[in-house]
DNA sequence: TGTACATCAGTGAACGCGCGTTCACTGATGTAC
DNA sequence: TGTACATCAGTGAACGCGCGTTCACTGATGTAC
């Protein structure tokens, strides 16, 4: 029910599979190819993507309602991949300094690249439709989960309090995230000065959280 | 050169002050009345406005040259604002604690109220056009420049550290912002629990910067 | 005070455009016999 | 292997719509004499 996408035809318009055809998979990397700074998933018109794929607007509608379907497809297949990148790093990096350190560095290498991946969910979260704006809070909230679990297992081992960890990881996610959001407007060469500086903000939590956690006075 | 807005011709339609006008004024109140969860600025049309404010789609250029100006101008209007308004706010409160927690809260009721005012800064910062996203970001800098002066005024009368304050304001204005963006959608019964969590999370950034601040390691 | 005139915020009608959506179609593919 | 047929992803043309913008206008206001 959520992203059936991939495994149906082959790519290739020569292939003998069945037919030279367009795959859903072109029209979601053309849809990428569509957003940029200036371009997100809500402003674009279903005749646009059409055209980057190459395909006659009304050839849309044989694989998404409307445009839409489209956008969640694309959410959904934007946190997946997101998701296993940072948690793949998240997991190779031991120590809680360099765990911070290190996912902050590839999360904004991700947001250099010319994936795109980042930027549907940096920016369709705050406008568009209903829809759109539950399928990035999913996405959203998978990354607190996963992160939340993380500092868990971080803490206990480094035997380091934590207070609230829910809350720590919503604060983390949500930070970086909106400064995130902030950087694509920016020119990459301020981008090193931007990680280091997110690394210290998303620090500050991580310290705040474990000294909250020793003070454990419940002063409100 | 920013903002001229206020002080031109009287509001009333029936005053002899000129004659029976529209005035700017009346232009952006119906502009904002139009704005909610699911509305934001750079998904008006022209004529949307003019429908609003009671006039002819033609006469919306004897005010505004474009619709990005009429944004520009309301996002200008909504910093200036809620600046004020949160600014009394923060100086009537005294202790550390309460300024969080008092700020937090009338943050919220801001986005309870039908003002709409924060929903333009919240909602503006991620889509539409550079020049929006650059006032918003200008605004936005004002929150950080103020509550940073605020932040090391408290430290000081209260002794204690404060680790890069300009870090620490901008950590706490990029999260309050992304939480409450995220707040607009949720039923207003949700608020009181959203602003406990915001609290929460506001004071982790706090109290990371001042433990920061003492155990002044450099260790980046 | 009265008259003639300049100003300018308002208007209705019209333009060309890109949009989403629909229709009836075509022609390659895979299947049944 | 050949033939007839069903399927269905693709297409071109057309629709009605709301849009931003332009034009020539109107009529109340304030000003000059």
């Amino acid at each position: 029910m959520t992203t059936p996408q991939a495994g149906q035809e082959p790519l290739s318009p020569t292939t003998p599979g069945r037919r030279a055809s367009i795959s859903r998979e072109e029209i979601l990397q053309a849809t990428l190819s569509l957003l940029g700074p200036h371009r997100s998933l809500s402003s674009l018109s279903l005749r646009e993507v059409a055209r980057a794929t190459g395909i006659a607007p009304n050839s849309f509608y044989r694989h998404f309602n409307n445009m839409d379907e489209l956008a969640i497809a694309l959410i959904d297949l934007a946190g997946t991949t997101l998701r296993r990148i940072i948690g793949d790093a998240r997991h190779r990096a031991t120590s809680k300094d360099s765990v911070v350190r290190t996912s902050v560095d590839i999360f904004m290498e991700q947001l250099r690249s010319s994936h795109k991946m980042l930027h549907v969910l940096l920016r369709e979260g705050s406008v568009g439709s209903a829809a759109f704006k539950k399928a990035v809070e999913r996405e959203l909230t998978f990354f607190e989960v996963e992160l939340c679990s993380d500092l868990k297992r971080l803490a206990e081992q480094k035997n380091t309090g934590l207070y609230q960890p829910e809350l720590t990881a919503r604060a983390i996610t949500r930070l970086v995230f909106a400064v995130g959001a902030s950087a694509m407007d920016l020119p990459t060469d301020r981008y090193p000065e931007l990680t280091d500086q997110l690394s210290i903000m998303v620090r500050m939590i991580l310290v705040g959280s474990q000294s909250m956690s020793e003070q454990q006075s419940p002063r409100l």
